[in-house]
DNA sequence: AACCTTCGCAACCGCAAGGAT
DNA sequence: CATCCTTGCGGTTGCGAAGGT
């Protein structure tokens, strides 16, 4: 893979590196170290421009750079920085010292952004997308929902069943989009819903466990309490990884007067 | 098998920031 | 202070590979 080799008006090559190439850029850093990138094609006997060999040695030559795939977890943590520092990828790679920023920017701009599009959340503000035409069902007073201190009955407590409800929850949160209609989006899809998740649930298993907690929500054999322990495993997610205080989605969910009505 | 589309990734370009003169 | 130069960044493009029809 690579581009066709040309050169400029002025005799620079340009396009695919050769492994030749590679070796002499290599050599010469090795021995002279980095400096005047302008002057450095030149000494190293290079037809090259000197942006081009900076993005070569950066990107690709120098030491310590992780090629590959990337895990769930360094896509988790992409995700993530990317929702604090948007789309400055210089200091996105400054956060996963092994992997350069055009490897960040390119797997967020073919993958990562295509992904959180079909889960339905906005890549540039990391919400949920409103849907203009979705009905609201519910624009009135809060409910009041108190956190249990006893022990939940609830059987979902897996790291799966709540980062979907999680989700769930910034969905609602949003306020704008009615509970049931959340559930149906989620339910209509669910393969591609969970299986696309930013979040990174993978097997079928889960996505089976996920059907189950949104049918018990459905028969209302869930609680809100329940509900609520669910959701504090993500919530003590959300304050780890992004260093919150308050995690602003859990406490909108708390107002959704919707949820009362399904579920108490 | 041939063609078309999508994906993944390396590399290019233009612009801005910051330092040197 | 103004201008020039270098470096670094982000957006975009080009191209082969892979997958789908």
């Amino acid at each position: 893979m690579g581009r066709t080799t040309w050169y400029d008006d002025e005799g620079l090559k340009k396009g695919e590196w050769t492994a030749e190439e590679d070796r002499m850029l290599v050599a010469y850093i090795n021995e002279y170290g980095l400096g005047d990138w302008r002057a450095m094609p030149k000494r190293a006997g290079l037809q090259r421009c000197g942006k081009s060999c900076r993005l070569r040695w950066l990107n690709y030559l120098r030491p310590g750079i992780k090629r590959g795939k990337f895990t769930p977890q360094e896509e988790k943590d992409i995700i993530k920085f990317h929702s604090l520092l948007g789309n400055r990828w210089a200091a996105i790679a400054k956060e996963m010292p092994n992997r350069t920023d055009n490897d960040i920017k390119n797997h967020w701009n073919s993958c990562l952004k295509k992904r959180l599009v079909r889960s339905g959340i906005d890549p540039m503000t990391h919400q949920p997308v409103v849907n203009v035409k979705a009905n609201s069902s519910s624009t009135t007073s809060s409910p009041t929902l108190t956190p249990s201190s006893s022990s939940t009955t609830s059987s979902f407590s897996s790291t799966s069943s709540s980062r979907l409800l999680n989700r769930l929850a910034a969905e609602i949160s949003s306020r704008k989009q009615g509970f049931d209609r959340i559930k149906n989006v989620i339910l209509s899809e669910p393969r591609q819903a969970v299986k696309e998740d930013a979040l990174m649930i993978s097997s079928k298993e889960e996505e089976e466990e996920v059907k189950g907690c949104f049918m018990e929500i459905d028969n209302n054999l869930i609680s809100t309490t329940s509900l609520y322990e669910l959701l504090s495993e993500p919530y003590d997610m959300y304050q780890s990884d992004f260093g919150l205080e308050v995690d602003d989605q859990f406490d909108l969910f708390l107002e959704i007067p919707s949820l009362g009505q399904d579920l108490s």
